[in-house]
DNA sequence: AAATATTGCAAACATTTGTTCTATGTTTTT
DNA sequence: AAAAACATAGAACAAATGTTTGCAATATTT
C-alpha cells in the first residue's frame, strides 16, 4: 500500500512550489526536490492525487497541475470613508489590491480608506484600509459602511450597526463620541459590512 | 510604436488566464484567445512586458510566466507571536498569503499572528496578522518583533522599540502594562520591523 | 514458500511549447 | 518618396516535459 504520507508530501510540495514560484512544478522538479528517482514515479503520484480529487491536472499540458485556490482575490479601492462626521465617499476606483482569499471570502468586496478616529476602540485607525463586503442589510453588532441624509450631514461613514426600538443606531467605537440615530431613517443605506482591514505603517 | 493598450490587454489576459486556470498560458494560448496570428508575436509581447518589469518569466520553461503587475507578494505565515508576556513563536510555515506589494514593500517579509492585548493602543489587536520585514536593527519608535531571554521569560514579542540610557526598552502600547527592559540586554534579538497588519473580522 | 499484486525505476518516446529565422507589411523619420 | 525602424506573420527548430513500456524490487496474499 502506498503511504498516505508520501502522497501528502507531494501535494504539499506542489502547493509550496506554486506559492514560491507562481507556476506549478514539473514531474522532474518533483524528482529533484523530493528525491524521487523516476519521472514515472512522480507522474504516478500526481495521477493518484488526481484520482483522489486532491488536485486537477490537464492531460499532456506542461506544468498544468493545480491545487485549487490561487490564494488571492483582487478588490478595488473605491475611495475614502469618514469615520468621524460622515462627509463624503466618492465611488472612484483608485486601483486594485490583492488580498488573501483564505481570509477574506465574499463575493463582492471592495476597499475603503478610513478617515477619522471614530472607530479607534475597535482597532480601526485613521488611514486603515477596510475590506467591505457589499450588502444591503446588517445584523446587530456588525461594523458597516452606511450612508444617510440628514440635512447637512450626509455621506458614507463606518460605524457599528445596531437596531434599538425599531430605529437604526450607528455606534462609533470611541467613548468621546455619541451614537448617531439619523432623523431620516428611510435615507439610511447600508453599503456593506466590514469584514477585515489592512494597515501599512509609514 | 506598439500600443500600450495592446500590451496591457495581453497582461490582463495572462492574469485572467492564471486566475481561471491556476496556471499560466502558453504563447499559443495567447494567439488563440487574443487573435494573434503568430506565436512569435505573442512571444514578443511577453518579452516586452518582461522588459517593462510587468511580469517575470523563466527562460525556456513552459508556462513559466508570472504576473506581478497585479501587485501582490506572497508571504509566509510563520506562527504566533505573543503581545503580552512573551512566550513562544515557532518558525513553522503555516501557509502563504498574498498581500498588495504596493502597500507592503520589502525584501524579506513574513506574517505573524498576534496573541495578546499589549499593543492595543497602537491598534494592534489579538488575532491580527502583522506583516514583518525581517531585519536585525530598529530605529527609535518603530514597532518590532523581538526575542530575548530573561530567565523564565523568553520568546518572541511585539513591542515598540526605544533606546534609553543605552538600554533597549520594549514598550507595550497598553497603559496597563509596564515597559520591558530585559536584564540580559545581550540576548535581545530583533527579528524584524512591523510594517503593516491585516485583520479579519469573524 | 509460491503466487500475486503493488511500487518504483530507467529509458525511450511523444507532445507541448519556447525560441529563432526570415520574409513581408506598416509606420516613422529623413 | 526613399530609407529606416518597427511590428507581425509563418514556418521550422529545439528544448522542456508529459506519457508509456518493460523490468526489477518489494510487499501482500494464498
Amino acid at each position: 500500500m502506498i503511504s498516505q504520507e508520501k502522497l501528502m508530501e507531494v501535494l504539499d510540495y506542489i502547493r509550496r512550489f506554486n506559492d514560491e514560484n507562481g507556476f506549478p512544478p514539473t514531474v522532474r522538479d518533483m524528482c529533484r526536490d523530493l528525491k524521487i528517482k523516476s519521472t514515472a514515479t512522480a507522474y504516478d503520484y500526481v495521477n493518484r492525487l488526481k484520482e483522489k480529487g486532491l488536485l486537477e491536472k490537464a492531460e499532456n499540458k506542461k506544468r498544468a497541475v493545480v491545487v485549487r485556490g490561487n490564494g488571492s482575490v483582487r478588490v478595488p479601492l473605491l475611495g475614502v470613508v469618514n469615520a468621524g462626521q460622515p462627509i463624503l465617499a466618492v465611488e472612484q476606483n483608485e486601483g486594485y489590491y490583492s488580498i488573501p482569499e483564505a481570509e477574506f471570502k465574499g463575493e463582492d468586496l471592495f476597499l475603503l480608506r478610513v478617515h477619522g478616529e471614530s472607530m479607534i476602540e475597535a482597532g480601526i485607525c485613521d488611514g486603515d484600509k477596510i475590506i467591505v463586503k457589499r450588502q444591503q442589510t446588517a445584523e446587530n453588532g456588525e461594523i458597516v459602511v452606511a450612508m444617510f441624509d440628514d440635512g447637512t450631514e450626509n455621506g458614507a461613514t463606518v460605524k457599528r450597526f445596531f437596531k434599538k426600538d425599531g430605529k437604526i443606531v450607528l455606534h462609533p467605537e470611541n467613548s468621546a463620541m455619541d451614537d448617531i440615530i439619523p432623523e431620516n431613517q428611510a435615507s439610511i443605506q447600508i453599503l456593506g459590512k466590514v469584514i477585515g482591514l489592512m494597515r501599512s505603517f509609514r
